[in-house]
DNA sequence: CATTCCCGCCATATA
DNA sequence: TATATGGCGGGAATG
């Protein structure tokens, strides 16, 4: 099979204990990212990816198929992918909205009713569009033809947009994937498989927080109420279409150059390997590219291939700088320290252990700085913690 | 124990 | 048919 061997001798370094948050959706997000949001990307190869990046292909169509529904990615070929950039997200947002809005993504509650009974209650109402592809050669006849739709319609891809239109439409700010899952059950037509696990979907649902919290499109806090985890939204929250404000638009982090080539060396996470004899040294091949150099942030200057979109005139819209997830925005909630930037140079320590060195501290620090002047602008009206 | 979520088998889709 | 995709859920890592 395709598979490029993932080398299974692997020349030195015996192996580290082995850390999950390595291996993390969220972390090759991020890696993904930085690497190709530089100038002169135009496609990407899906193998290419997979071994840039040092991952099994398999995580590859996870990450590829969010940031495809997210529009920063777009389908070409068999194992091509169009690299549309940030700039696409606005725009894609947009259209999730709107669409979710002709649809009843805004009328489900949640009533989180401690009343009678053991049957928790989601009442939701997810209306169903009115399917205009669905040919009605329908209900007598086998699903065949339609089980390709089927099988779409559980695709990450799909649940990802619907997971962020819960957001979009709706006044909802706050909500747990438990609950996020129950709404998005059934979605979407047809009163058939009901009771559906939504354990399943909730596993998901981790996958697709963990790369959107790399984008910052969502942050995970603990409700201040429940003391249950939940996500709130952090993108875009436009009041009314006409005049499209988009908060998060903007923000001149630029292009950070990583060094490309994370060697990722390939560790599994069968307990019967931890230790076998001696760790050896660190990373065989410390070698990362020392010429990782972040420029300062400017201007930007990328491909001016841009098509036609002049939805969003105006400047170019940045994201915000995908800062590595978690982070706990801590508000002055509890422990309200000032190690704020103490963190970050933890987290630094914490995610690459084998890149002690000068290319990743001035990474993050772009990130922080970046981050920051981000955050202020698009919540720096009213400032991050908004519940009290 | 509960929550988070990585890993990769293997069903499907596609060339 | 071979290869490309990507559901799906077991169970390991963490909390």
């Amino acid at each position: 099979m395709a598979m490029p061997s993932s080398e299974p001798k692997e020349s030195g370094s015996r192996h580290f204990p082995y850390c999950r948050k390595e291996k993390s959706l969220g972390l090759l997000c991020t890696n993904f990212l930085s690497l190709y949001d530089k100038d002169g990307v135009e496609t990407i190869g899906l193998d290419e990816a997979a071994t840039r990046l040092g991952v099994e292909r398999r995580r590859i169509y996870d990450i590829v198929n969010v940031l495809e529904s997210v529009g920063v990615l777009a389908r070409m070929a068999k194992n091509r992918y169009s690299w549309k950039g940030f700039r696409g997200i606005p725009q894609a947002l947009q259209d999730l909205k709107e669409e979710g809005l002709r649809e009843n993504y805004s009328t489900f509650e949640v009533n989180a009713k401690v009343s009678d009974d053991e049957d928790e209650k989601v009442s939701i109402s997810i209306a169903s569009s009115q399917d205009d592809k669905i040919n009605r050669s329908s209900v007598s006849s086998f699903s065949k033809a339609s089980k390709t739709n089927n099988r779409k319609e559980k695709s990450l891809g799909l649940l990802t947009q619907n997971f962020i239109k819960l957001f979009l439409c709706s006044n909802v700010e706050l909500i747990s994937l438990d609950d996020a899952a129950k709404i998005l059950l059934g979605d979407a037509h047809d009163p058939s498989i009901r009771r559906n696990n939504s354990a399943a979907k909730v596993r998901r649902l981790y996958d697709i927080s963990n790369v959107l919290s790399s984008m910052n499109f969502v942050e995970k806090i603990h409700h201040p109420e429940t003391r249950k985890p939940a996500f709130r939204w952090l993108g875009i929250r436009e009041k009314s279409e006409n005049g499209s404000e988009n908060a998060f638009v903007l923000n001149e982090s630029k292009k950070r150059v990583f060094g490309t080539e994370i060697t990722n060396t390939s560790f599994k996470r069968s307990k019967a390997l931890l230790p076998k004899d001696g760790y050896s040294n660190q990373m065989s091949k410390t070698q990362l590219q020392a010429h990782v150099k972040c420029e300062p942030m400017g201007n930007e200057v990328h491909k001016s291939n841009l098509q036609q979109d002049s939805r969003q005139s105006s400047e170019g819209y940045q994201f915000g700088p995908f800062a590595p997830v978690s982070v706990s925005r801590a508000g002055a909630a509890e422990k309200n320290n000032a190690k704020q930037v103490h963190d970050w140079e933890n987290l630094a320590a914490t995610y690459r252990p084998e890149y002690h060195n000068q290319a990743l501290r001035d990474l993050f620090d772009h990130y922080v700085e970046a981050w920051k002047s981000w955050h202020s602008e698009v919540a720096g009206k009213n400032p991050i913690q908004l519940m009290s």
